[in-house]
DNA sequence: CTGAAAGCGCTAACAC
DNA sequence: GTGTTAGCGCTTTCAG
């Protein structure tokens, strides 16, 4: 039903090839019969079919995007980054979600690559003994981005932050803010939140204060698991007065449940977050948080990817960091405050 | 370089078609051969090229959903929903957006449509005027369902809200809050924005206050826009002192505005948004806002735009509305609040 | 400058 | 049960 190069050809009196030429601005064609079938491309309104094109040309201009959920801002902002990046080139994204569910996330990696797409950027869920997506992956040739989440030990391109670093400004903060039991809301288990929570202990260790296991809870990031994490830790005795959340939402979750008892932030207790969300500066309390480039994220991901796409055969893997930053708001806008 | 079922085919010796039946569990097999295939596929690691076999059957599986920004906290939530009623379908989405730009948008679902999705999910910029994208859409018989906002006359199946009611839900919930002077940031021209107008001015009517027209300021749909916007009505005289915000990031920033005014909130101008965003029960001062069902609306579109590829022929057009819902939080919290 | 031939990887329709 | 033939819409190669 859809106008084909056929109907072209045939309306025009020239050939497929032709016209599939003319269309594409290639080869040598008279002015004549160029003017003729684009004339009659036009009045058809031709669409090329990028399917069969594809089918042909193995490039279907089509990178995935996958991620743990893209309603969390964080993730939303990269994504944006990456479209952004990836538009000008002639790419699209085609994004997809997984809901931190590894089995989904590997049922969508092997949905994108069976459509072809000619890359993929992924915020990886997979726990860090199972390598064998990646390994698939790699023996396959997918050009393949890990982003905000390391894995397949060094041997895949990389981009995201330096976590150790962000544990280490997050609670050398709290601590000069005047904090001194400083509680870590961790984030689930990969890599990424074990270096946070390392960068945590080094931090603590750095400012003389002991690490105290009862202060670090476990296993959430989003703003509902952080209320409720966080309201285990206030009926502990010797309440924090100080708190290091896994990320932004995380922290929002754990404001609730701080004001809901009656306590005040940041006097009773300080809050840090981490990913700077476009929200963040809005909330009841604004929130101090580390800056984690999510633009920067997305964008070095793209372009890496491109330069791989573009290479003429696999490019060793490069791994990019962005550098975290402090922001500081008022939910660490402590008198004593001396940062 | 990737396996083909020409691949699988020789070294089981067996002809192509009847490996694609093993695959597809098609036609009558032998148990013998399906084992001595099914067993080599698995050895090669065999992933059907689903470019190629949508050459074939025309179907591609995947649903285009083309949002103005992904970003958007409202927009997110539809397109999770929607991702997850199509899901099971065996659909994908393949999700892109146009920064509310009309020529990009246009551009964007002409690469979806040549990419050969199967349908699209459009919350679209176009301005009423201007139906050749819609008409353009209906020619080629391209599966439809506008979100979010109405568009092409009717012509073609919506899923959204009934945005004069949420005008004027919006509206007379502040003056049952005590308001007089109830101002109202509009939204960009689109019929949306017109409606929620029209319920605005219908509410003031009702409960007999004049409408005026300094009180309506235009064409914003994000936070930078609203705390821009708002600052400007701050200025007039006669102050407003209660404000109906096109929708919640509006009003985020309306509300920074008035608190850098050093005004209070809801004393002295109560604040109402639309959307019922994630985050806005946890902002500084949490939102007053009108629910407009994202979930509901991602649910319903999908499920719309599937009744509407698997039907014989074009069936006529559905109009959705999801019931808008008042969520009344502190932002309106007077005490003299009476509704 | 133009076109004939071949084929991308797969499936539909029909033989055998 | 299995294979043959044909073709999806397009591009590549190469001959004229």
């Amino acid at each position: 039903m859809p106008v084909t190069l056929q109907d072209i050809a045939r309306d025009t009196k020239v050939s497929v090839v032709t016209v599939s030429k003319v269309l594409r601005n290639q080869g040598r064609i008279s002015a004549a019969t160029r003017q003729r079938v684009l004339r009659r491309a036009r009045q058809l309104n031709y669409q090329p079919n990028w399917i069969a094109r594809s089918l042909v040309t193995r490039k279907t201009f089509a990178i995935g995007l996958l991620l743990p959920d893209f309603t969390h801002p964080f993730f939303a902002e990269i994504a944006k980054a990456a479209a952004e990046a990836l538009r000008p080139k002639g790419y699209h994204l085609v994004i997809s979600y997984f809901e931190e569910d590894p089995e989904i996330e590997k049922s969508e990696v092997e949905s994108l690559v069976a459509r072809q797409v000619d890359g993929l950027i992924l915020a990886s869920a997979q726990p860090p003994e199972k390598a064998d997506l990646f390994r698939s992956l790699r023996s396959r040739k997918v050009p393949l981005v890990l982003i905000d989440r390391p894995g397949d030990d060094g041997k895949c391109s990389f981009v995201g932050s330096d976590n150790e670093a962000i544990g280490i400004l997050a609670t050398s903060h709290l601590v000069a803010c005047g904090c001194r039991k400083i509680a870590h809301l961790r984030g689930p288990k990969v890599g990424i939140a074990a270096a946070r929570f390392t960068g945590y202990r080094k931090a603590l260790k750095k400012h003389g204060l002991d690490y105290c296991p009862k202060y670090v809870v476990n296993g959430s990031y989003e703003d509902s698991r952080g209320y409720e994490v966080m309201k285990q830790l206030l009926s502990i005795e010797a309440m924090p007065d100080g708190v290091f959340c896994y990320n932004d939402p995380v922290a929002i979750g754990a404001i609730n449940a701080i004001r809901e008892a009656g306590l005040r932030i940041p006097e009773d207790i300080a809050v840090v977050g981490a990913g700077n969300v476009h929200y963040s500066d809005v909330l009841a309390i604004p929130l101090t948080t580390i800056d984690q480039g999510t633009q920067e994220i997305g964008h070095q991901a793209a372009d890496l990817l491109l330069r791989q796409i573009g290479a003429p055969r696999l490019l060793r893997p490069t791994e990019i960091l962005i550098e975290p930053k402090l922001v500081i708001r008022e939910s660490t806008n402590r008198a004593r405050m001396k940062n």
